[in-house]
DNA sequence: AAACAATATTGTAATCATTACAAATGTGCA
DNA sequence: TGCACATTTGTAATGATTACAATATTGTTT
């Protein structure tokens, strides 16, 4: 499935900005933040506007076309992949790491949770990634 | 256990304000933000700074005496209860509820995932609470 | 193809939670 | 008592996100 007909599954209308920025979320799978998709963009689109960046996103997650993932208190993280699975979050270098979902498999099937409707499951786990725990390792 | 047995269990030297804000933590589990424990104190102790609540909230959470949840995009929800647990954000009221803990025994004591070290698990699920649910089919 | 309405994008100016910082206060000990 | 250190406080930044109004784009009707 290509990014345009992605978007019209998801009752997104495509534009050239709702196009690039869809098309970046799912050939990077590094959960970026709004302000890294408009970096990684701007270049090639020098018109695109930061709030555009935002709507958009914000247009993603209503219409759960993507996730919005409140891992770091500093700022959200955006995730275009939206299949059920965990992340791992790195204290050290910020980067938001997939995992494959850690939760049991009824529960994903579960709309209520003691009376609550369950809309979406989060889960994540902190700590320092594999990367960062070698490096700290050798000092 | 008491607050100020609390604190001090946790590296933390008790101080009127440490004490007054753990005591709120620990008698209200209703996983206040920052600017809620303040408002909640500043009657009581009219002298207290916001800055002080921050500082304290931070202190807490860097010795394990309380959790950060970053659950809503807003603001920062802070735990007093740092036993294994999941948490339930409804997107209506905007209240944080708790829940047993969701995920496989075995995991909570895993301490390497993929090789990333873990050092905290958050279990979250997001939607409409019971009370919120109820009141919405009424009308 | 012009005219129009509806929708999308843009830039700028707020907002507001959180943090930085430096002054003031409190605490413990020589 | 006085001094070093830790804590608290108030104010002023910071910085991510949003509000808003102007502009541009798109699709539709004649």
């Amino acid at each position: 499935m290509n990014t345009v007909e992605r978007l019209v599954e998801y009752g997104i209308k495509p534009s050239v900005q709702r196009i690039a920025i869809m098309e970046y979320l799912m050939t990077h799978r590094t959960h970026p933040t709004a302000d890294e998709v408009y970096m990684a963009l701007c270049d090639s689109m020098p018109t695109l506007s930061k709030t555009t960046v935002y709507n958009t996103l914000k247009l993603f997650v209503d219409q759960q076309a993507a996730l919005m993932l409140t891992i770091n208190d500093k700022n959200v993280h955006f995730d275009g992949d939206t299949s059920l699975h965990s992340h791992f979050f790195c204290r050290k270098c910020g980067r938001v790491f997939d995992l494959p979902f850690s939760g049991k498999k009824r529960e994903a099937r579960e709309l209520q949770i003691e009376g609550h409707a369950v809309e979406e499951i989060h889960h994540y786990y902190k700590g320092i990634c594999k990367e960062c725990s070698e490096k700290e390792s050798l000092v």
